[in-house]
DNA sequence: AGAGGTACTACAAACGATTGCAGGAGAATC
DNA sequence: GATTCTCCTGCAATCGTTTGTAGTACCTCT
């Protein structure tokens, strides 16, 4: 049974040997129709009639014949393989990656596979490997960047082949000529400052970086300097260094508030790394929080949860970001805009601000 | 210039209209040689001269061609692609799955990447979609399964495709009929125990589960035992309740094991999620760490660096892991088997054992 | 100069699907 | 019964590689 000699007739040329595999010819001869009609009623072509479709996909079941995506790829052109490229910074251990991006990776997957697409993800320190790896090469149809925007490099890739038409669009989006998703973060920082005014705080410090190539931090900031002059209030940033661990960055920032001689009741840290690492800080210099000082950071760190106080939070809906990522992908491959680019937010109230 | 039409010749029967695309003949145009001489130059094989390599690759430069992996694939049935798939508990937000399985995901894609392979990355809360999903459709020469051991469901899928022949291995790996990796636990247990029993701590608690399918939590629960006897120590055991999120297992385990009336000085938990729980719960019941009891768990997660005192824990070799389930993998594929099967661990001596 | 190597290169057949077009079997109409 | 439709199915070309085999050019040696 299921020979495919429909197919490979009499020329047997010494061709390679391969072990055996079921091809729609084998369906077609177990359906008694046509290899034509296999695919075309596998694929749903509402031209083949009920019964036949029926018939052959009884028949598929049977051989336990799958599709050879290899090679309706190679016919269509389409993968139906979206790349998911994350950014580390170079050398970085892969534990040390911010789990932000691990939990935005999985519903970036899961976002994809609800639209009936695979993903390809791969992990970039180093732009080796880089060079004509996803259109080019027909493995994916568009690409998803996310990670740390200190690698400069790797980025400069993604900028070089987003410029000669690939389809890409990345997250946080440090530089402008890249199609970028981002949460919402006048609203998430208009949350979180208000959460601490209502609190009673009034010496709220900003932890941030106007110069980094973050824009979500910069827009983070912005939104944090609109607020405090909205209530009548004192906006000050506390720079950050630029290179270091997000935790340490953290902990050197608030070093520097405490020994400024600066006053403050409260301080807002533009992501929860940061807010990890000035909690360890504040632990350090016996400052009690929530009761002397307000603490609170951005992105909905699971870690946050553990922490003692536990860490007030504002959280991006993950699940958001990853389907508006592969929807704006998607909908460029397509070739019609897609013009959302905000990820709804919410206030997560923990420990660290409840005085 | 570039025309194939070394191809398609004169035969311009209708076809479907494409972005034109470089292929390996327009490459064979512009260097003057033919077609499979392009594919071999490129491939790197030795029986083409230096002179005619270096010719065609300035070409195919030139051109900015790159070879069509799907075409490729197709014709040597090989995918150079690994699925990994993370299995996730049913509903579970992408959010709370566990770090370590994404640490574990980054270094696999490491690995993998350095073996020259790609890797399609799924995670798994339902059954749907699994179907045929690896090696029938030729997505992919192997699967390398990851996650939690609570989703019977998603793991009796794999245990049937490699029933039938997959190559597939994974990690953890509950069911015996899977090929397995796990973390040396005899090793780090031992290193756990001992380190605790160096710090002077004595009555020592163990927090986990018997019954579980999670080979993992009871290698450890046993070469614990083993420890403790070996050290002419009282074992104790502190089971956990099923199907809840690990933290609350570790709350709900050191509330039991509070209201025992049992000594302890010391609690060994078989993971830091559950870790994490109990530090908690020992906070909100006033037990000093590490001064009135000791606390050490097992996978290093980061988190546990971050709490206050932060969490002593055995951490495994993370990449070593990554890469020996894709050696194993490799080798299954290639037909050789490859024996190694543990991850190496080391301590993480941190505050909550500093006393 | 002719024979016998050596070292490349070209030809053409797969790989397994998708899909435009032509053709065939019935049913309906005259 | 012949003709026209309507559905469906089959033929065959095509996607862009890899690779077995055949062939050509150039050397070397006698």
């Amino acid at each position: 049974m299921g020979s495919n000699d429909t197919k490979s007739g009499e020329s047997q040329v010494a061709r390679t040997i391969r072990p055996y595999r079921v091809t729609s010819f084998d369906v077609a001869a177990e359906a008694g129709v046509s290899q034509s009609t296999v695919s075309r009623a596998l694929a749903g072509d509402p031209v083949v009639s009920e019964a036949t479709r029926l018939r052959v996909a009884e028949a598929a079941r049977r051989l336990n014949y799958h599709v050879d995506e290899n090679a309706a790829r190679l016919r269509t052109g389409k993968t139906g393989t979206l790349a998911v490229v994350l950014i580390c910074r170079p050398g970085e251990n892969r534990k040390d990656v911010n789990p932000f991006y691990f939990s935005l990776l999985g519903s970036i997957c899961a976002a994809a596979s609800n639209r009936g697409h695979e993903t390809l993800v791969s992990f970039q320190d180093t732009t080796e490997n880089l060079s004509g790896m996803y259109q080019e090469q027909r493995k994916a149809d568009g690409v998803i960047v996310i990670g740390t925007t200190e690698n400069r490099e790797a980025w400069a890739y993604f900028q070089e082949i987003a410029g000669s038409g690939a389809n890409i669009v990345c997250w946080g989006a440090p530089w402008d000529d890249l199609p970028w998703v981002r949460s919402d973060n006048a609203e998430g920082t208009r949350l979180a400052v208000r959460h601490l005014i209502d609190k009673g705080y009034r010496q709220i410090a900003c932890i941030a970086s106007e110069t980094s190539p973050q824009r979500q931090f910069k827009e983070r900031y912005e939104a944090y300097v609109t607020c405090m002059e909205d209530a009548g209030l004192q906006p000050h940033l506390v720079p950050i260094e630029k290179g270091l661990p997000r935790d340490e960055q953290g902990r050197r920032a608030m070093a520097a508030l405490a020994q400024s001689g600066q006053a403050f009741d409260a301080v807002f840290a533009v992501c929860d790394e940061i807010a990890l690492g000035v909690l360890e800080e504040m632990h350090a210099r016996a400052i009690r929080v929530p009761q002397d000082v307000g603490l609170i950071g951005f992105d909905g760190l699971r870690a946050g949860a553990h922490v003692t106080p536990s860490l007030s939070s504002v959280e991006p809906d993950f699940q958001a970001a990853g389907s508006i990522l592969v929807e704006k992908l998607l909908a460029m491959i397509g070739g019609k805009p897609d013009e959302t680019r905000r990820a709804p937010v919410r206030l997560i109230e923990r420990g660290s601000t409840q005085r």
